[in-house]
DNA sequence: TATAATTGACTGACTGGTCAGTTTAACCAG
DNA sequence: CTGGTTAAACTGACCAGTCAGTCAATTATA
């Protein structure tokens, strides 16, 4: 019936990935248009013909870094190893996702400084957040009825191990030099299970 | 010799205290030369009497930001409180300073946003935190050595507090409502002590 | 009276967004 | 197969608004 075949699915990802890029690289305020226009190869015009704005190009984005294949984790629920090497298979995983994500960091600042203002984007950022803590207070969970961990707040253990992957990585960015994400998060996370394991 | 009293400290720290007000308002994009000029009480013209322009402003900004009064924890040092008592009070001390630059936390992430590509910003700010840190890895290592701590790396037990401490500013910025800071810190610490001074 | 301080109307470069016009691909009638 | 028809896809010159920065004129102070 329509004319030609529908090109807008290819089309809207070009100029995403052309946004992704040019944003990460200038940032989202000294990226203009006709930037994104050349590097996905299409003209301005054709931007405003599949995005009504420039925000909206970036509200998509953040959508889309943020749905990010984050690997699906909960196999590790019902996995039989002990709820200590199964928090070190998350973590390890996490590490995993996140270093893939360290390539868009400064435009994820971009995002972080957004989303005060803007609560669709705070929105976004909280549901990822939310799906990764859920997992891991489960996780503690587990480990607790198992006897694995000394009883007490699963959620407080998981905030702790929360905030270290999230700060392990802030350490990284004054410091990428020194600061071995991955690594860092590991022995960080050891010494935590020490403190929910030890009866001290 | 000069026909007026220099009042030039005084406005410019008047212009810088209308911009940080502003700027954490709307973000730095957003805000107007003249925003800052209504703020401040002053006029356009008077603001490049003292700047030389919008980036100079936001410069001398994060400066003031990040020397922001760090209490002097020094003292801390030659404290003869246990390791662990001198560690809660540091982390003590550390959240109260961060909550009060919570307010500023927009700001900071535009600025952290900038950092990636202005290399005098990232300067700053990693002077910042090396100053934090480099008195955490003293105390941890005086618990070593006075035998209250377990042997081991003590830059890697700075690298697992300090990032505790960042990372829960991360998440209570997803969740507010959720997160004590002071709380998830002291208890985020606290597990991570037992693991410190556990055998097992 | 000299000079520092201050003002705000003005300028001009810049850029997000528009739109009249053009091209392209699918379809169809002869 | 071909030329014609349609609408989607695309283009880029252009426009209107914005705003950092300027400067000639003015005021305040020693």
């Amino acid at each position: 019936m329509s004319p030609k075949q529908d090109v807008s699915d290819e089309r809207k990802s070009q100029i995403l990935d052309a946004a992704l890029e040019t944003f990460t690289e200038k940032g989202f305020h000294k990226t203009r248009m006709s930037d994104i226009a050349e590097t996905s190869g299409l003209s301005k015009g054709s931007l405003y013909w599949y995005f009504d704005s420039k925000d909206a190009i970036i509200l998509k984005l953040i959508d889309r870094v943020f749905e990010f294949e984050i690997k699906d984790l909960t196999a590790l629920l019902t996995d039989d190893h002990s709820a200590e090497e199964r928090l070190y298979i998350y973590t390890e995983r996490g590490g995993q996702d996140i270093i893939k994500m360290l390539k868009w960091m400064p435009l994820i600042y971009d995002f972080l400084a957004l989303a005060y203002r803007q609560e669709t984007i705070k929105k976004t950022i909280q549901r990822y957040y939310k799906k990764n803590l859920d997992l891991l207070v489960t996780l503690i969970q587990q480990g607790i009825d198992a006897g694995e961990f000394l009883p007490g707040s699963a959620l407080e253990a998981t905030y702790a191990i929360g905030s270290i992957i999230e700060g392990t990585v802030m350490l990284w960015l004054y410091d990428p030099e020194q600061i071995d994400i991955q690594d860092h998060i590991k022995s960080s996370t050891s010494l935590l299970l020490k403190g929910l394991k030890s009866s001290n």
